[in-house]
DNA sequence: ATCCAGGGGGGCT
DNA sequence: AGCCCCCATGGA
């Protein structure tokens, strides 16, 4: 692989089941425990059996992507510029769509570790346990939308999902009786598939945008968090105030096709950033 | 102790 | 449309 920063990647807040043990990372794909390292031109993949081929990796890791290609279509933005170069080879990955929904639904006002640590419980709790090599911890499966739905809302509070709980419940229902069918919203015009995320409880704009950009392949979807707003109000809006309306909007028409790369490497940046000074204002 | 975290929903104006 | 508050929990 060529231009792949697979720890940027994967510490940049939009998987939360991948944990890191000095340059390797370990985590669960579909029923696969897996383990990656990045060397100079590859990823060295380690399995706990043999697979017929590796496209479920490749396709995960979106590692076939020209990322020059998608570079070149950012818009020219001296902090954008700085993210680039602090981050390059950030991906976006290719996540199972119900994963990533029932996580974003589990992310509204939580910080990226504590969503870590209760995306593990649900999984631990009603996931399949999954094989691993010796002497490495047990682990599960992400749980399937029937699984979570066969669920008690105090199940899940236990869990520490506060007043995400009835959300997530409610969204596992629909999805596990079809009413959602998210595979298939790939297929639709970006606009219908976010509407149809949207129906669902504890989904707005912002967590249907993440599932359209992590899941859905739509890469031009911009989610817009409290990061962002930040972010797009200090460095491209300096000193006029923006309403969260006005920026969501400035982010549709202004960012591209490639959008959602901009997105991430502004986020990933905008969150490693050392604090700079601020000018003394009287 | 106080603030804030990859928000969303509902009510009010 | 914009603004308000509430929702539950834990880490900094």
């Amino acid at each position: 692989v060529v231009d792949y920063n697979l720890h940027a990647t994967l510490d940049s807040g939009q998987a939360f089941r991948w944990s890191r043990q000095g340059d390797a990372w370990t985590g669960i794909l579909g029923r696969r425990w897996v383990r990656l390292r990045s060397t100079a031109h590859h990823i060295e993949a380690t399995t706990t059996r043999a697979p017929e081929d590796w496209r479920w990796l490749t396709k995960y890791l979106q590692s076939e992507v020209d990322l020059r290609v998608v570079i070149a279509q950012f818009p020219d933005h001296p902090f954008l510029a700085r993210a680039i170069r602090a981050h390059y080879g950030l991906r976006l990955l290719r996540q199972d769509p119900w994963e990533c929904l029932a996580s974003f639904i589990l992310s509204s006002t939580k910080q990226i570790a504590q969503i870590k640590q209760v995306v593990a419980r649900l999984c631990e709790r009603c996931g399949n346990e999954v094989d691993t090599p010796p002497g490495e911890p047990r682990a599960w499966s992400f749980p399937s939308a029937t699984q979570v739905a066969a669920l008690s809302q105090a199940d899940l509070r236990r869990m520490g999902m506060g007043f995400r709980a009835p959300y997530l419940l409610e969204a596992a229902r629909r999805v596990s009786r079809g009413d959602c069918a998210l595979t298939q919203l790939s297929a639709l015009p970006l606009e219908s598939a976010r509407d149809a995320l949207m129906e669902l409880p504890g989904v707005g704009r912002k967590i249907a945008d993440c599932v359209l950009l992590f899941a859905l392949g739509f890469d031009e979807a911009f989610p817009v968090d409290v990061w962002m707003m930040r972010t797009l109000q200090d460095r491209w809006f300096p000193g006029r105030r923006r309403t969260l309306r006005e920026l969501v909007a400035f982010a549709d028409s202004q960012f591209g096709p490639q959008g959602g790369y901009v997105q991430q490497y502004l986020f990933h940046f905008s969150r490693t950033l050392e604090p700079e000074l601020e000018e003394t204002r009287p």
